[in-house]
DNA sequence: GACTGCGTGGGGAAAGGTGGGGAATTTTCC
DNA sequence: GGAAAATTCCCCACCTTTCCCCACGCAGTC
């Protein structure tokens, strides 16, 4: 599995394409085809995943039934904002419209490795989330992997 | 099989055509033979299934039990709406009438990939139906697909 | 100091969405 | 039953958007 790490300042030109850091294209597996799956993401900010780690998502999301109300809207909410996109010969992606809105990117973006997925903020969104969550890293750890 | 995803707002000509997004015209499978068939959604929208994926449909509906009086009024209101259609030239469809005044389609359509299958609604309704449903996916996702 | 790798910018060709005309078919009405 | 009207289907044409390719400049390296 592709494990990604490190942050990056880039900017969006007027396409709408951002490049990805060389350092997590070369972290790519070639199963993922130089392919990702970009979704919205918990916050506000858009999950950048390589394919081979999208088909797993997206085989959860398969077995749902679909006869279950929530089930239904669950699989609505996340599929209407997937969109595949995969890399030019210069190493970018184009930001699909729809994802840059919801994440408010406009000309510069911060590329965020965070496992097995890629995170994209519009930075100043990013200074304000990081305002909000001041406690320290040695309270979380604590607190999510104490026992 | 075919997995659809993303969004987007199409228009709906004087003639009751809609273009089906290339995107989702890929995803197809060549079963599929450029073939839908169209029926009444849950919720207000219409489903759009690729021919091979609505055989799995008619199969389920088929196995049901018809001394069942549910299972009968089921299995009549879902395939009282169906209808097939094809692609035409221009990768588009043309929207039964019955359907789209059901679902209130007029001259704009939002088109949704939902896994299995496409779906079609007003803009308007959909905006609704966002509103009427505000929980958060996080919660959704805990509920829907456990711990 | 030249070379190579990487981020950035832009031009041109191809594809995709939209609109409409006209022939063939079906429906309706007399 | 036949003519008129409406509908459906297939094709062509336009225009915007997208995709692919080439080029530049900076930085680190040999």
């Amino acid at each position: 599995m592709a494990r990604f790490k490190g942050q990056a300042e880039y900017s969006v030109d007027s396409k709408g394409r951002t490049a990805i850091p060389a350092k997590m294209r070369t972290a790519l597996s070639p199963e993922a085809l130089g392919t990702f799956t970009l979704t919205k993401g918990f916050e506000q900010c858009i999950y950048v995943y390589p394919l081979d780690q999208w088909k797993i998502k997206e085989e959860e999301y398969g077995n749902l039934n679909t006869n279950n109300r929530d089930a239904r809207h669950l699989v609505r909410m996340i599929l209407m904002w997937a969109e595949e996109v995969s890399l030019d010969g210069q190493g970018r992606i184009s930001l699909p419209k729809a994802l840059s809105d919801f994440a408010g990117i406009r000309d510069k973006v911060l590329i965020i490795g965070a496992m097995d997925r890629i995170e994209l903020w519009n930075p100043e969104h990013f200074a304000h989330y990081l305002l909000e969550h001041t406690e320290d890293q040695e309270t979380l750890a604590e607190k999510v992997m104490g026992s």
